[in-house]
DNA sequence: CACATATAGTTAGCTTAGCTAACTAATTTC
DNA sequence: GAAATTAGTTAGCTAAGCTAACTATATGTG
C-alpha cells in the first residue's frame, strides 16, 4: 500500500556512521595495539599482503595517507622487520615495498586477534547482519575513495 | 533450491570494516576540521546537544574515552565557547556540561557541512543503500559499545 | 566523630598519526 | 643539456589518545 521506504534523512545517517565510525576504532585500538601493530600499520600492511608488491606512493594512495605520513608508517614497520624495502630497477628515485615472512606472520597473527575482538563480535550477530556489515564495508571504502567527498 | 547465503568469513568482514573505518574518517578529517570541530569535538558536542546536559565522566563514558581526554576536549571547547561548565549542585567534585547556544549553531553548522561532504555523498545513494548504512552505522555503534570486544 | 577509602576531575608527560614545507635525487621534456 | 616534474625523506607542527599522580570532595566504618 505504502511504497514509501522511511529514508531517515541523509544528514542523521552520515552523523550516525561518523560517530559510530569513531567510536568503533577508538574500542578497537587496544586490541590492535597488544597485537603489535597499530590500526594503520594493520591496514597498510593488508594492503601489501593481499595486494603485492608496490611503491610508497601508490601505497599512500592505497591508504588514503600522504607520501609523509606513509614514510613513517613503513620506516617503524621496516624497523620491526616486517615490511622490505627494495630498490625499484626501473625507477631509481623510488623503492618497492613488500612484506617480508615475519609481516606475514604478524600480520596473520593481528588478524587472529582481531578475530577474538571484532570478527567475534560480527560472527556472533544474525547471518544477514553479518552481510550487512560486510556490504557497508564495501560502501564506506567507496565512499572514503570516490569523488563525493571533495 | 539453495538456501545456503555466501557469508564471508567474520574475519574478512572485520579485516574490511577496520581498513574501510579508518579510511573514510582519514577522509572526513578535513572537511571537519574546516567546520571549526574536530570529529571527537562534533561526536562530543553531539551528545550534548542530543542527551542533554551531564557530567564530564558521562560524557566520557559516552564517547568511549578516559576522563583526561574528555576533560581536554571540553577544556578547548569550553576556550571557544561551545560548551558551558555548571558546578554540580549535588556532588562538588563534579561539573555539568553543557553546550551554548553558540555550540548549538555550532554543531549545526559543523553538520550542515558535512551535508556538502559525507551526507551529500549518501544521499546520491540509492535509498536502500542509505537505508543500509544507517542499519549499519547502529551495529557498529553496537559493536562499539557492546561487551564483545572485551 | 574521625579517619580511611573511594570517586570526580585535572595536570603532566608520553605516544602515535596525521599534516605542510622544504629538501635531495632521479627522471622526463623541450 | 637545462628546466621542470616526480619519488621519497626530513623537520617540525598539531590533535587525540593514554597512564600516573595529584586535589578536592564524598562516603563508610570503627
Amino acid at each position: 500500500m505504502c511504497e514509501r521506504v522511511v529514508n531517515p534523512p541523509a544528514a542523521d545517517v552520515a552523523d550516525r556512521l561518523h560517530s559510530a565510525a569513531i567510536r568503533l576504532l577508538r574500542r578497537l585500538r587496544r586490541q590492535d595495539e597488544a597485537s603489535g601493530l597499530s590500526g594503520p600499520q594493520a591496514s597498510a600492511l593488508s594492503v601489501l599482503v593481499f595486494g603485492g608488491p608496490m611503491n610508497l606512493g601508490a601505497l599512500a594512495a592505497a591508504e588514503q595517507v600522504r607520501p609523509p605520513t606513509m614514510s613513517r608508517l613503513v620506516r617503524e614497520m621496516e624497523a620491526f622487520g616486517l615490511v622490505q624495502r627494495r630498490p625499484d630497477p626501473r625507477d631509481r628515485r623510488g623503492v618497492i615495498l613488500e612484506p617480508t615472512e615475519k609481516g606475514r606472520a604478524m600480520f596473520d597473527r593481528a588478524r587472529e586477534r582481531r578475530l577474538s575482538a571484532l570478527s567475534g563480535a560480527i560472527a556472533s550477530l544474525p547471518v544477514e547482519d553479518q552481510a550487512l556489515m560486510d556490504r557497508a564495508a564495501a560502501l564506506m571504502m567507496a565512499l572514503a575513495r570516490g569523488p563525493a567527498l571533495d
